[in-house]
DNA sequence: TTCACACCTTGAAGCTACTATAGGGTCAAG
DNA sequence: CTTGACCCTATAGTAGCTTCAAGGTGTGAA
């Protein structure tokens, strides 16, 4: 099977699988007489597993983490699930952030109920007044 | 107030002072015979300004939408409005996002309560059972 | 005077995970 | 023999910075 086809299984264009393949994520793939790339279905379940992942919005980091793992089949499951527990705390985390940024969203918002002057608008003068926070390091990859 | 000062009340680095100079969030500042930047109250309000709009998770293109509106003082403040429902929305799409990758993420950690072996570990299974699906573009810009 | 040291300057590269573009090569069908 | 679908590489762009390299400036102390 040639990249178009993979690609189409992965659900992600030809240039995701070379991304892929140029990050270490997939293995180089054989090539034939005209240098077109070649594959088989242990490709395929590798890059739907990787996509899978992607989707759930791990990162490439925690996706290879996954992917070491797995190259000791006979081993101790609790590194995966180890990193599975991180990567829900990561999400927790972003959940918990946005939450709050709701929060203060929303009171902004009370500010101006009804349309006014520019250099009235209690939005303005909100985020003008606000205290400036230092930005704290990111909880998690998650923007 | 030279750069250094200015990024102090702004609470961000000197090079995210003259990042922002340079993507036009804040004007070109007036220079010094040795060529340094020489800042006013108005360039630690305006700093502020934009400090306060991205702890908020605004985009610079959303702050500059603000700062924009707020050149015409005088004008009716329904741009302001629109465009924080409009940042608003944003928060919340993204926060409905997670929350359903968050049960995603719940069922398959249920698919392995205790250690096993990494060929057996049901989170694997989960992640290469899964239905890849294409990937949807972002309703949000918030990662 | 000369040194150290804090402050300032520019430009380029790195980060994530792709996406897009340019400019070409391969291959089967009509 | 040309068209069109497919493939290749390399480069640049996206957001919002951070980090690095290599230097200029200004002040206080030895
Ligand atoms: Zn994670
Ligand atoms: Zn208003
Ligand atoms: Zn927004
Ligand atoms: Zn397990």
């Amino acid at each position: 099977m040639r990249i178009g086809e993979l690609a189409q299984m992965g659900q992600c264009t030809e240039q995701t699988v070379r991304y892929y393949e140029k990050k270490g994520l997939l293995p180089a793939a054989a090539r034939t007489e005209a240098n077109y790339r070649i594959y088989d279905s242990a490709h395929v379940e590798r890059l739907r597993f990787i996509r899978n992942c992607r989707a759930l919005d791990m990162t490439h980091e925690e996706i290879r983490g996954l992917l070491d793992l797995m190259e000791q089949p006979a081993s101790d499951c609790g590194g995966v699930n180890g990193l599975l527990d991180e990567h829900i705390a990561h999400v927790d985390a972003r959940i918990t952030e946005l939450a709050a940024l709701k929060r203060q969203l929303a009171g902004l918002r009370e500010r101006c109920q009804s349309n006014q002057a520019v250099n009235e608008c209690g939005i303005l003068e909100g985020l003008a007044s606000m205290e400036t926070e230092p930005r704290r390091a990111p909880q998690s990859h998650l923007g």
